[in-house]
This record gives structure tokens, sequence and C-alpha cells, in this order.
DNA sequence: ACCGTAGCATACGGTACCGTATAGATCGAG
DNA sequence: CTCGATCTATACGGTACCGTATGCTACGGT
């Protein structure tokens, strides 16, 4: 053994989800987030072969983190399918930089193939965790199906919206909406 | 009079344009840019006082051409309210430049204050106009705002999404989506 | 005490871009 | 044909990165 790593992986992984979330792919930039960690890039290579690994590494982390430990989070507290749709709304509410995170990757996906893959892989299993959810109270897998599709859209719409709603809140229009397609049968 | 422009500041626009949409506004790279036309970027400072400029010109001509435009082809084929919706949702799969571009600008107002106003703007715009629509045959204030919320957040949702929906299609489940948005009272 | 190595600093060459300066090319008007 | 305005090419200095090479530092083990 030697000393102790004063500036782990995950640091420069931690501080690269951060600039990904703010400023999307082309702002991980090594020398930014070695100034930012209070260190010069020089740790760097020596912890990763170069920024694709970095990178790597990265989306990683987030399908973990952001992925698996929500759907965790929304199934471990209980409750009926209702609930636990509401659960994983509010989460989006509250976690706002998860949220940031997720939007870039997002928008990243759209052109490069391999983070696309990426999240193809981690919606379909949102996708089907939504399925089951709905299918507890619809009827028909074509009212399943719609259903999962508009809240799966609502939940990512909401955050690439920019328009008002006059004397409404947002957070009241969303309630609204969600409250739609929950409802019924 | 002079020489006729060889290349006139709407080429670098429309270039510029479709870099944007490609690679987000990272990809707007004004060397990049002229050695797609075909020529250095001289002439680029000519037309320009700098990358800023071009990048404002850009926004003010999606305004017109992606937005106006696709409301008054919308509005000015006739139909009632829902005929209206359907048109609404049909471009958005027919012009795949179209949306790419408003994806890519919806992720930069994320970053960008002065992008954010901009599409603020628009969104209240084409939100008035989806709440006109489903007042026509919606009761109630609040569910016109919940359905013009769930059809906005499809419409942008659709193109983030990266799931799969087994036997059908993109396409089928977007039908079922929007006619359960239509139907009813 | 001292040695090896993990972790970091420093310095370097290379690339891609920005914006400026300046000279050349092209065409309409006189 | 010449002149002058409009465009374009070329050359330049500057910045911000990448990745490499190599040297410095500090701790754990013996």
């Amino acid at each position: 053994m030697a000393a102790p790593t004063r500036t782990p992986r995950t640091s420069w992984i931690e501080e690269g989800l951060r600039a990904l979330g703010v400023g999307g792919p082309d702002a991980v930039r090594i020398e930014k987030l070695a100034q930012a960690l209070g260190v010069t890039k020089g740790g760097f290579y020596w912890h990763f072969d170069d920024r694709g690994a970095l990178l790597d590494e990265m989306l990683d982390a987030w399908e973990r983190v952001g992925v698996d430990a929500v759907m965790e989070r929304v199934e471990g507290e209980g409750g009926d399918a209702r609930a636990k749709l509401r659960r994983l709304f509010a989460i989006s509410k509250s976690s706002g930089d998860l949220m940031k995170l997720e939007l870039a990757i997002r928008d990243w996906a759209r052109r490069d193939k391999a983070v696309a893959q990426r999240l193809r892989r981690v919606d379909n299993r949102r996708m089907d965790y939504m399925r089951s959810l709905f299918r507890a109270f619809c009827s028909g897998e074509d009212d399943v199906e719609a259903r999962s599709m508009l809240a799966f859209s609502l939940w990512i719409g909401n955050h690439f919206m920019a328009a008002q709603h006059g004397d409404r809140s947002r957070s009241e229009v969303l309630r609204l909406a969600t409250e739609r397609l929950l409802s019924g049968p």
C-alpha cells in the first residue's frame, strides 16, 4: 500500500457528472474538472486512460445511482400502484440535479450511438416498470401502453417545456395531468 | 450595386441551423461551416460581427420558419379542432430536421438564459394555441390545461424517449396516446 | 531510517478554434 | 476600361484544450 488517494476516481466521476448536467458532454473538460477539484490533470491520466474512459464510467455510475436507486426507492416504500406512480413523479420534482443529468444524457444520446444504446436499455426497463404499475388498474394492453407513454412523456416534457400556465403553477398543472392519467379503470 | 453575394447571410444561417440540429450549439463552428460551404471564414466576418451574432440570427430564423410557418400550416388547412391537433402531431413525424433543431434548441435553453427567454415566448404561443383547440371540445379549464400539458409533453417526449414497445410500433403507440387525449367531452 | 510506489505537478508538442488584418478577386456603374 | 464597393483568401496571434513525458512528494511497509 501507499499514500491514500487524495482525489479518487469517484471524485473525477462525480465532478464529471456535475459538469455534464450543467453544460452537456462538451462541458466535460478534464482541465476544468481538475481545476474544480483543486488539482491538475496530472492525476487524471493516472486513474483513466483518456477522456473517453471517464465518460464511460460516468454513464456506468449514472445507471447505478440515478436509475436503479430511484426504482428501488419507489418500490421499497410500499403502497399501491397509484401511490408508486405518484412517488415516481415526486422524485423528479425534488431531485433537480439528477434530472438535469438525465436531460443532458437524453440529448447526448441523440448524437452518440453508444449513449443511445445505454439509454434505450434504461428506458426500456423504466417503461416495463411503468407498464406493470398501470396494469394494476387499467383494462387492456392498449390503454396500459398509451398511459405509460403519456406518463413517461410528461415526466420528460415537464423539464423541457418553457411554457407558463397563467394563474396556475407548474406543479398544479402537473398534478392535474397526473391525476388524469391515474383516473378511471 | 456590386457583385452578387456568392455566399449570402442566409447560407451561413442555414448551414448553422443544420449544424445546430445535428450537434448542438457547440457544433456551430465557423470554420466548419465555411468548409461545408466551400469557402473560408474570410467572408463570414464580413456578414457577421462574430459567432454570437450568427447564433442570434439563427434563432430569429427558427422562430419564423420553424414556428410561425408550422402554426399557419396547421390553421390554414381547415377542419375541426381534433383534426388540427392530429395535423400538429403529423408534422412532428414528417419533418425530422425541423424536430432535431427544435430539440437542440430546447436543450440549449437549459444553459443559456437568452435562448430560454425566446423558447418561453415560443412555447407560450404554442400552448395558447393548443388550449384554444382543446377548449373546442373539453369541459372545464382544468381539463383543457391538463390535456394541453400532456399533448405538448407527448410531442416533446416522443423524440427524447429511447424505449421500445414490443410488438407495437412507435407511431402506433403515439396514435393510441393521441386518441386518448382527444377522446371524451 | 529508507525505499518503493501511488498520486500529483510541471512542462511540452499538437490540434482546433476564435477574431483580426490585409491583400486579392469580381462585378456593376460611369 | 477603370474605379470602387462587395465579397473572399491568406496569414497571423491568441486561447483552450488533449495526451505524453518526466520529475517531485509523501506515505506504508520492512
